[in-house]
DNA sequence: ATAGGTGCAAACAGTTTGCATGTAT
DNA sequence: ATACATGCAAACTGTTTGCACCTAT
């Protein structure tokens, strides 16, 4: 996917702009109103060259479709809200030394941490 | 799935002597060979049932199947093997403090990492 | 001009569901 | 005896692929 198309340049644009974590029917929807008629399968073929590139990255969240958002190459920290079921991405800002958790002879070249909780808009709508 | 029946009693079984995580397909497989015409639906309803009790937790590898594991209420580290993608759980022994990566406002009720890498089995074999 | 992208529809894989049958209680 | 679990097959959802057409280079 080296040609540059509006298909194309409008899929990236999508996922950069947001803020968290789209899925692919997210994407589409998003992009079929600048460009009509797009197909799924674009969408698709274009995440698939973004994530070999490094671009983009993927995130699953268990009995959901896998999320993408821009990768800045840093290693990144999810946050998924129990109770609206959205998905937040945070920059590892304070890494830790997840190597420390890991048995000898496993090396590690990178992770990725998924937390679970309630986010702000659902914290404060329980306490009223 | 309150009933004591063979089929359930084994699949438990299944995930619970597996030191790694399990695709339902795997688990289905093991079992069946136990118990002859076993469907994999059997193997999915269960699974539903133990998730909801807490007994067992999923794992998600992008590109792959969920995996089961046999929860024991701890946190867990993963660790996925980029070269012959098996997958291994860890138990949470040092654990960070994940609440420190989130921003204000975001209440962290629990985490999961995962973590990329190579396996002991495969590392050695990379430096034959 | 032509390699490579696109849209559409069909194919796939994993998971869920409906229903008749079997079984633990 | 009866409510619940099972097996089978069909239905669903998310993703991939084949192919004719289109378009950036």
């Amino acid at each position: 996917m080296a040609r540059k198309t509006l298909q194309g340049l409008t899929i990236q644009e999508k996922i950069r702009l947001s803020k968290r974590p789209l899925t692919p029917a997210e994407i589409h929807t998003a992009a079929n109103k600048e460009v009509p008629n797009l197909g799924l399968a674009t969408i698709y073929r274009h995440l698939h060259a973004l994530s070999e590139k490094g671009l983009v990255a993927g995130v699953d969240y268990p009995g959901q479709p896998t999320r993408y958002e821009w990768a800045d190459g840093k290693d990144k920290i999810h946050f998924s809200c129990r109770s609206c079921e959205k998905l937040f991405a945070f920059d590892d800002t304070m890494q830790k030394e997840p190597a420390l958790n890991a048995p000898k002879g496993f090396e590690i070249q990178g992770f990725e941490m998924m937390l679970y909780g309630t986010c702000p808009a659902c914290s404060k709508a329980q306490k009223e």
